[in-house]
DNA sequence: GCCGTTTTCGGCCCGACTGTTTTCAGTCG
């Protein structure tokens, strides 16, 4: 049942099978099998489930991207802590030198150019060579190699290929909605979408692109080059351009011919695995995809369309919601007509999850559900920290809560609390206090350090009590900053599935936790899912449409979703 | 190494850009 806890973590195997990839591609293996590595090291790495204890059992191969020889691999490692495929390149290779082929506009091939031909096998070897100009002896390389390594190296987080940071979905909507915005005001704007990252809503961006189409391409170019929040022009050409902003966002616009409107903004939204999956399906066909059009390859004849769904209708798939394309199954769903009908943000009801001036919330009560309601909001629980609401101060909340119910008009404001799981798995605040609540939030907020059992154990303990609504943020990961705690989820949702408790998708921008593949592993547990903003200010409780996001990068549907419902058809729903 | 509405073998997306080149390899998305 539960995973074993000494078995390796799923970002720790992937690790391995990405590491296993940069060796043998710098040994210079066939691509076909590095790629089959990579892939499997990103399904293993988004999986809900311990793929360690998967392969163990001889499941790992159930997973798409993991075969016999990877679970045997993985096995392997589980049961000695190396693998004899990566030691044996180990002694072959030096380790530095997959750092040196991630240095940008390096790959394998010049890494294993200049270690072959001037023993470079590490960063700082490398800084050596290209200050000393030995790069430019070789062929293929020149002074601007040099240059291009130097300026790589000198910046302040050296060796892995960092780029700018990875911004919150929460910082870039609004930049995103507000540059749509500029871009159709100017006179040349025809047509302007948000495409990449940001339109398939992903919790992280690292740049934001735009697709437009234009009387007067030149004209519009300019116009976005020059837009107020433009800090630097990095590229700027007739037709495409890229700028910096002074809040730090890179911003891609490309103008397009207005008749394959469509396929380039199917192109340009990606993902990347998404669109190898569609073209790989579509040669099958006889149809060559590109951003320019769908060729039919044995009479030439070129299909290009203005509209994104015709180009989906063209290879014989249903319209997929961008939030849907990583290839995680929903090509196939679209071609039987099996998409999931996704939540809306219009679906949901209520927001079960609020903090106030009772606890370390920043707006009081009244301010909180004022601002719910003007977001139209049927129903809000209060979830104040219990360990603030200690004594009579849980009596004084609850005639507050009494006086604004009594004033309210069209928004019911629910008695919650969120209470802390203790170390040993009890709660911070008593069973008969909480049973008199509407709803109860339980979290984990300390200890996050603790063995894969602990954590899991403590999370069982809530799960089996009675007046334990929801589990708050799951995982307690926060982006950028917080990886999630180790935890055995599946047993976790077994249990959350056994006793009818619902987990969050906690909307909060860097939290968003449960992450989708969790939330989809949820749903075929048969747990039901709340959507909540844990918001802390006012303007936070506008959070909710990025974990309505989220929820439908998971695939959830309405029915799927706890505060679709009123507040009647919740109070059925909940195990007490 | 994975996988199967042509396949258990023989395929495995498509194009742009860059730097270094006279026709292209490597890298990137």
């Amino acid at each position: 049942m539960a995973a074993d806890p000494a078995l390796p973590t799923n970002a720790v195997l992937a690790e391995q099978f990405e590491l296993l990839a940069d060796l043998l591609e710098l040994d210079g293996a066939d691509a076909f099998r590095l790629s089959a590595y990579r892939r499997a090291a990103a399904r293993i790495r988004e999986s809900a489930a311990p793929v360690a204890q998967l392969a163990v059992d001889g499941r790992a191969t159930e997973i798409p991207g993991i075969g016999s020889t990877i679970e045997g691999k993985i096995v392997e490692f589980s049961e000695t802590g190396d693998m004899r495929a990566l030691a044996k390149l180990r002694d072959k290779l030096p380790t530095g030198l997959v750092d040196v082929m991630h240095v940008p506009g390096l790959g394998p091939k010049t890494a294993r150019l200049v270690w072959t031909e001037l023993g470079v096998s590490s960063l700082d070897d490398l800084r050596v060579a290209a200050e000393t100009e030995r790069l430019r002896e070789l062929p293929g390389l020149g002074a601007k190699t040099e240059e291009r390594v130097l300026a790589a190296l000198a910046k302040p987080a050296k060796g892995k290929s960092e780029g700018p940071p990875r911004v919150l979905l929460g910082k870039v909507l609004p930049v995103v909605r507000e540059v749509v915005a500029e871009l159709g005001e100017h006179p040349a704007c025809e047509r302007v979408s948000e495409a990449g990252s940001a339109r398939r809503r992903c919790e992280t961006s690292r740049d934001v692109d735009f697709i437009a189409t234009s009387t007067d391409a030149p004209a519009l170019i300019a116009h976005f080059v020059g837009l107020p929040r433009v800090a630097e022009v990095v590229a700027h050409g007739p037709t495409k351009a890229t700028v910096t902003t002074y809040d730090g966002f890179r911003l891609d616009l490309r103008v397009v011919p207005p008749e394959a409107y469509g396929n380039l903004l199917q192109h340009f939204t990606g993902s990347k695995d998404h669109n190898v999956a569609l073209r790989e399906a579509a040669v099958k066909q006889k149809l060559s995809v590109s951003e320019y059009g769908i060729q039919d390859t044995e009479s030439g004849e070129l299909f290009t369309s203005e509209d994104e769904a015709a180009v989906y209708e063209r290879l014989g798939y249903a319209w997929i919601p961008p939030e849907l394309r990583e290839n995680r199954g929903e090509l196939e769903a679209a071609r039987k007509g099996a998409l999931p009908d996704l939540v809306e943000l219009a679906d949901v009801k209520g927001d079960l999850h609020m903090h106030t001036t009772w606890s370390d919330g920043r707006a009081s009560l009244d301010e909180m559900v004022a601002a719910a309601r003007a977001l139209g909001r049927k129903y809000i629980a209060i979830c104040d920290h219990a360990r603030r609401l200690k004594g009579e101060l849980l009596e004084q909340q609850a005639a507050e809560i009494a006086a604004a119910n009594e004033r309210a008009d069209g928004i019911q404001i629910l008695r919650g609390v969120e209470v802390d799981i203790r170390r040993d798995g009890s709660l911070d605040m008593e069973d008969d206090l909480l049973a008199g609540l509407d709803w109860v939030m339980a979290s984990i907020h300390s200890g996050f350090d603790a063995p894969r059992d602990e954590l899991t154990g403590r999370l069982l303990t809530a799960l089996d009590n009675l007046n334990v609504d929801c589990i708050g943020h799951p995982t307690g990961r926060k982006i950028n900053r917080r990886e999630p705690y180790d935890l055995d989820f599946d047993a976790v949702l077994a249990r959350a599935a056994e006793t009818g408790t619902f987990l969050e998708i906690n909307a909060q921008p860097d939290r968003l936790d449960l992450r989708p593949s969790h939330a989809r592993a949820a749903i075929e547990a048969g747990v039901k899912i709340v959507v909540s903003t844990d918001a802390h200010r006012t303007h936070e409780l506008e959070n909710l449409e990025l974990g309505v996001f989220q929820a439908r990068r998971g695939w959830l549907t309405k029915a799927d979703v706890v505060n679709t419902r009123t507040w009647p058809q919740v109070r059925k729903l909940m195990k007490r």
